[in-house]
DNA sequence: GCATGAGTGTGATCCTGATCACACTTTTTT
DNA sequence: AAAAAAGTGTGATCAGGATCACACTCATGC
């Protein structure tokens, strides 16, 4: 179970003794393909770091159709964010996509990390500037990329998930249709 | 000169002594509308905390469109993080839209600061956990909402915002044309 | 205070991408 | 091994929103 050790110090080195406290605050929970880890409306009391498998956490909107946030695949973090910082129901379901190993913690534990190793509120900075920059390119891929150009981004971007995931599931993560995305390589 | 201590004791609250070295990170700068705070092929030295005034940053595409990232009113922080955290030319533009003061620092002086106190580490990640999920909730949004909707939540979130700046430009940043946003309320 | 430019409303037209429909293939499940 | 389910390609049609064009109002800067 040194994986989190190994994932924590590519940022910060921990003492023997100082992972030996970090890791009581994680626990293993191993899921299978098409299980739930979340559902909208459970409360969000967790977030996911991802040893093995992968996941797709979306929105389902009125008329049921899936808007894909975030892809997760090893060394991955998950969450709903906005309802796990405010302790709220969640709105976003998570999905396993294929037989997976997480090591999840709560909003205490992390804040109780934080509190107690600089070194762990440092791993935190630097894992969540990672994931703002890459909501931020996101961002401006979705408001000035044609479909074509999203799709090519994603491809450079994740090039391991371009093979692995269904095109069907790219193309609701890039917000386009299956018909259109097909039509762009096809066509 | 102490907004800035305010600021950043709305998270951490700082000894007299901290605050008088964390303050020797930051410089002032005056801005008039119209003024450019950075511009594309800039290297991204700094990053922004906005006393006072309005800026937008956005992204400049082939065919002369901006696209807007981010608003920027006041206590709000800005760059382009992605070429600011790398140390790398800049591809977003940030311009001011009205008369404003802000704090600059540089990428060394936030590392600095967090490496030396770990109060503003827990400052900074506590102010990128906040961008994090408002970006979250962005992406929903342009995913899933039709311009209605997105419109609509946009005047929730930034009432003030919403008073302040002209529909061209909130157009832009919802990813609409000034033409279908305007038919939304008149229409 | 006047002139220029920026912002806005609104009609007409166009076009990209959504939707619908169906056949075919591949993967999973039992 | 068979059956069910999931994923994919492709044609036909539709529609939401972009684009173009122009008139009008309101800031703003000189």
């Amino acid at each position: 179970m040194d994986r989190l050790r190994n994932h924590i110090e590519e940022i910060a080195e921990l003492t023997d003794q100082e992972y030996e406290n970090v890791k009581t605050f994680f626990t293993l929970r191993r899921v299978k393909r098409n299980q739930y880890l979340q559902q909208e409306g459970d409360l969000a009391k967790y977030e996911f770091l991802v040893l093995s498998g992968i996941f797709r956490m979306f929105y389902l909107d009125e008329e049921g159709k899936e808007h894909i946030i975030q892809f997760a695949g090893q060394n991955w973090w998950m969450a709903d964010y906005q309802a796990y910082f405010n302790q709220k129901p969640a709105t976003l379901h998570i999905l396993c996509m294929a037989d997976a190993e997480v090591l999840y913690t709560t909003l205490e534990g992390r804040e109780t990390l934080s509190a107690n190793f600089h070194k762990m509120e440092h791993f935190f900075r630097v894992k969540l500037t990672n994931g703002y920059v890459a909501q931020q390119r996101r961002i401006v891929s979705l408001l000035s990329g044609s479909p074509q150009q999203r799709y090519e981004e994603f491809g450079q971007l994740y090039p391991h998930l371009m093979q692995k995931i269904p095109k069907k599931y790219i193309a609701e993560y890039l917000g386009v249709s299956r018909e259109t995305l097909s039509r762009l390589y096809s066509g």
